[in-house]
DNA sequence: TAGGCCATCTGGTCCT
DNA sequence: AGGACCAGATGGCCTA
């Protein structure tokens, strides 16, 4: 997709080219920084590099040269066309310098921003652990998984605890995630299943913790990663029970499911709706799917406002499900972080609907 | 040691 | 012009 384009010189290229020079060489490794530091640090030194070893005359000798470049058999390049690109004088490669420092920690923040939500959306997950933490692609494909199940329990009434409600919930999961969830929602009130759950989740062909899974839990998922996850924490498996209880789900309640785990404080926005969210079915156009998939893969995103990804696609939600919210979201286009508030209201609705 | 996951930097693109 | 978003590159950490 986004073939970077070859830039034979410029004033970014020069900067990155001193960067590159610098890793190699290794001169900017400091062994007790902290990774965030630690791109600071190459950057600065990026800097002072170029301020004093490429100063702004030494720059200007580049660009002739580069101006004169001639091919292996001596014959002359074509020149350059376009605007002619500035000189890199000391001062414009201090504020470039400045930008890019600015928009690497606007880019940190984004991104910590984002994994915020990730961690709000992991603590309603049905697994939460905070020593062992969901990867990122599996709290996404957990989540919808958990909202699709979710659904199934609004709309025909399946129970919680029926197996096809963890067999949705493992579908296109890696196996020791599979695993984990099957382990929550098959473990019972004895405290030590905790133990065994620790003790065998990760392992090969654990099929459910109380052993009652077995094989159909066991989803090969050729092709995604099997990432060690094994263990949960007794507050989450409180969660759980409720949940499997069909108790009224209390977000409220410190003794079950905030003993220990930080309570989601994040904006909880009013449910999409029943009505408007699960009771509306529309076959999803093929271009649907389609659109949704390019942009999660980043195929440039002409076709779709890039703030609208959703995580709904990339593993394809099976045909007649297309009442989750996170599915509702990408046919509307709403924001992801839309979807997963939504999402988080359609567990808070689930769980209190098990209780009537 | 290989592979998975992650954080960060970076430059391109789009939007306001 | 500057910010947001994105994807590629890179290197570190961890585990099997």
């Amino acid at each position: 997709m986004m073939t970077k384009p070859f830039r034979k010189s410029g004033d970014m290229s020069e900067l990155v080219s001193s960067l590159t020079w610098l890793e190699e060489d290794g001169s900017s490794q400091d062994g007790e920084e902290s990774p965030e530091m630690r791109g600071h640090h190459v950057l600065m030194e990026a800097g002072r590099h170029s301020c004093s070893e490429l100063g702004s005359e030494d720059m200007e000798e580049e660009e002739e040269e580069e101006e004169e470049v001639s091919g292996p058999n001596g014959e002359m390049a074509p020149k350059r066309r376009g605007p002619k690109k500035k000189k890199m004088t000391k001062a414009r490669q201090e504020r470039f310098r400045a930008r890019r420092m600015k928009a690497n920690a606007r880019e940190r923040s984004r991104m910590h921003g984002l994994n915020d939500a990730l961690d709000n959306l992991r603590r309603v997950m049905p697994c939460y652990s905070k020593t062992q933490k969901l990867s990122k692609i599996e709290t996404l494909r957990l989540a919808r998984n958990y909202i699709w199940a979710l659904s199934e329990v609004l709309e025909n009434g399946q129970s919680p605890e029926s197996h096809g409600f963890m067999e949705m919930l493992c579908k296109g999961l890696s196996q020791p995630t599979s695993n984990l969830v099957a382990g929550c929602l098959q473990l019972g009130p004895a405290p030590l299943l905790i133990n065994k759950l620790e003790d065998k989740c990760g392992g090969p062909g654990l099929g459910g913790v109380g052993g009652q899974v077995g094989h159909a839990l066991s989803y090969p998922s050729p092709g995604l990663p099997s990432p060690p996850y094994g263990s949960l924490e007794a507050s989450h498996l409180l969660h759980m029970k409720g949940f499997k209880a069909g108790q009224a789900f209390d977000n409220s309640s410190p003794n079950e499911c905030n003993s220990g785990t930080p309570p989601y404080d994040g904006p909880l926005t009013p449910p999409l709706s029943i009505s408007g969210n699960f009771a509306l079915k529309q076959e999803p156009s093929p271009q649907d799917s389609e659109r949704n998939y390019t942009s999660h893969t980043g195929h440039h995103a002409h076709y779709l406002p890039s703030q609208h990804y959703t995580a709904s696609t990339s593993a394809g939600l099976p045909g007649g499900h297309q009442g989750h919210p996170l599915f509702q979201a990408s046919r509307y286009e709403l924001p992801l972080d839309v979807a997963f508030d939504s999402f988080t209201s359609s567990h808070l609705l689930a769980s209190q609907m098990g209780a009537m």
